[in-house]
DNA sequence: TCAAATTTATTTTTTTAACATTTATTTAAT
DNA sequence: ATTAAATAAATGTTAAAAAAATAAATTTGA
């Protein structure tokens, strides 16, 4: 094999690598969320709604705001917030500007119950990231945001 | 606000970056997948299955061997498996010395499957990491591979 | 204006995952 | 040797997610 295919293969171990440390790392953090979350009954996503929702700050969202947001796209938000909306933790009415649209925001007990959960998730995500300091987690997150160009 | 707080603070930004940045990551290097392996009629989970089988040389893989290795630790590997083998990717038998074991093995078919397969995945992890370089690269496995411990 | 295209959301269908239960086999204990 | 416990996989059921099709409202452009 020739210098240039071998650099070449040695490359591609390298990225093959970096793709299943980014599934293995996200399946633990995903583990450890739902997990957390669980004693609450809601599932990650819901819960990633909700925050989505908090974060409009009163302004109503709409379902294609939040999909745009949401860590996982997935094609069936209609559902997620159906749930939500059972729970009494978000509300909907449609748009009186644009009818097409409707708007959703978090109620009252949503927004208490991610005040129960906040400091939950904090803490979890700082065991998340405990086997690396500082330096390394500024680094980590700066080369993750390349990747996602 | 005290300083031992602000830093605090500040920290849980970064920790809460990370997993968002984790999890985005891992969401778009799904995405790519999928769309690759989807002409093919291969789910991911089949698709590293295979791998796993493939990694085997030979010899034959149980259940639990797979579900040990496979990425996303699912409950229903035996499904899996089925699916597998009516797409005649894989055999399956039982074990003689354990009879509560089966051994599955990957077939021609499964193999020829992969080597149409080895290419396009190759690609697709090359330019999952295309914006970072090689230096980069080696730093965020290392970094990774810390946050899975 | 009014049909065609586009946007936004919903519904339906299919696939996948989660959970509990069951079956078969082996191992260990009496 | 017989029973109980443990292991390995399969099955059945229910819930969740993904994909595709449909519906409704709005824009656009002749």
């Amino acid at each position: 094999m020739k210098t240039e295919e071998l650099l070449k293969t040695d490359h591609l171990i390298d990225t093959k690598k970096l793709v299943i440390n980014i599934m293995l790392c996200a399946g633990k953090a995903t583990t450890m969320m739902n997990e957390a979350l669980k004693p609450y009954e809601i599932s990650m996503q819901q819960f990633n709604v909700l925050r989505i929702l908090r974060g409009q700050k009163g302004k109503p969202a709409n379902l294609s705001t939040i999909q745009d947001r949401m860590v996982n796209k997935m094609s069936n938000t209609t559902r997620l917030v159906d749930k939500l909306i059972k729970k009494n933790l978000v509300d909907r009415c449609i748009c009186e500007e644009n009818r097409r649209k409707i708007e959703i925001v978090i109620t009252e007990e949503g927004l208490n119950l991610l005040k129960t959960l906040d400091p939950i998730v904090d803490q979890l995500e700082e065991n998340f990231s405990q086997h690396i300091n500082k330096k390394e987690l500024i680094q980590l997150n700066e080369t993750l945001e390349k990747l996602r160009n």
